[in-house]
DNA sequence: CTTATAAATGTTATATTATTACACAGCGTT
DNA sequence: AACGCTGTGTAATAATATAACATTTATAAG
């Protein structure tokens, strides 16, 4: 625990707008969203996201490219994700389980290199859309 | 084995260029390279690569929106792809596993979630730049 | 062989996602 | 007070991707 609770204004409206949704949101959707609150260009949403990211607070959904908050109270984990997506309505999960986060976070490869982060998205219909 | 020998041409093209790469190639910088052979548009070099992309010739990195050839001669893996990506040289390999393949292909959660397809990238510093 | 159907092409325009560059403000440290 | 660091605001632009339309080619069906 150290400086995540020093959110400055603009993360914490973005992060406020992600938090309040279930399912990710993109960067241009969320600058929509903001300019009622006097956030006006692009930039200032992605640098808050990057932040966000960064801290662990969200999440980056790679294939999506939109953002989506982290449940995990004391998350802090920006480098390990496990996502489900269904193709058909696009509803995202956070997925947490133990077994598999372990399996991943001690993957070795044969080439010595070092991993730091990992990001993993599975893809299917969930049961509505079955 | 069915119909992967039948690519247009310009799937071929495409296909030929990426395979020659061994490192991810950008959809535009792809496009830069075919205008010599008469391909113009973003569009027909986008068109080539979602084929090829879904009859598993090559995978689409992510997170970098690059795409890369699958190594596997017998690849059809369309649906099944891991990466480890060095965030200081950009150095991108095709992670092929067994075990670690077996566990993701064995993955169920408790939401009943059908899959059929997951992408696992892996960050860190290759050997190289550690 | 002809018709129908699906898949790919070529082209123009446009939508969506993300970054560069620059000037400046706030804050903690020394 | 000067420095370094992080964040802000703004304008412009770069990079990535898709829509819409007309046409052509390939495949399959009668």
């Amino acid at each position: 625990m150290q400086k995540q609770e020093t959110l400055t204004k603009n993360q914490k409206i973005i992060l406020d707008i992600i938090e309040k949704s279930s399912q990710p949101l993109k960067a241009y959707s969320i600058l929509f969203d903001v300019k009622k609150k006097g956030i006006n260009a692009p930039l200032q949403v992605y640098r808050a996201l990057d932040k966000l990211v960064k801290i662990g607070k969200i999440h980056k959904i790679e294939s999506r490219n939109a953002f989506i908050a982290c449940k995990n109270s004391k998350c802090q984990i920006a480098n390990a994700t496990i996502f489900s997506i269904c193709e058909s309505c696009e509803d995202v999960t956070e997925i947490h389980d133990h077994k598999l986060s372990e399996h991943l976070r001690d993957f070795k490869d044969n080439k010595g290199m070092k991993y730091n982060k990992y990001n993993l998205e599975f893809f299917g219909l969930c049961k509505k859309c079955v």
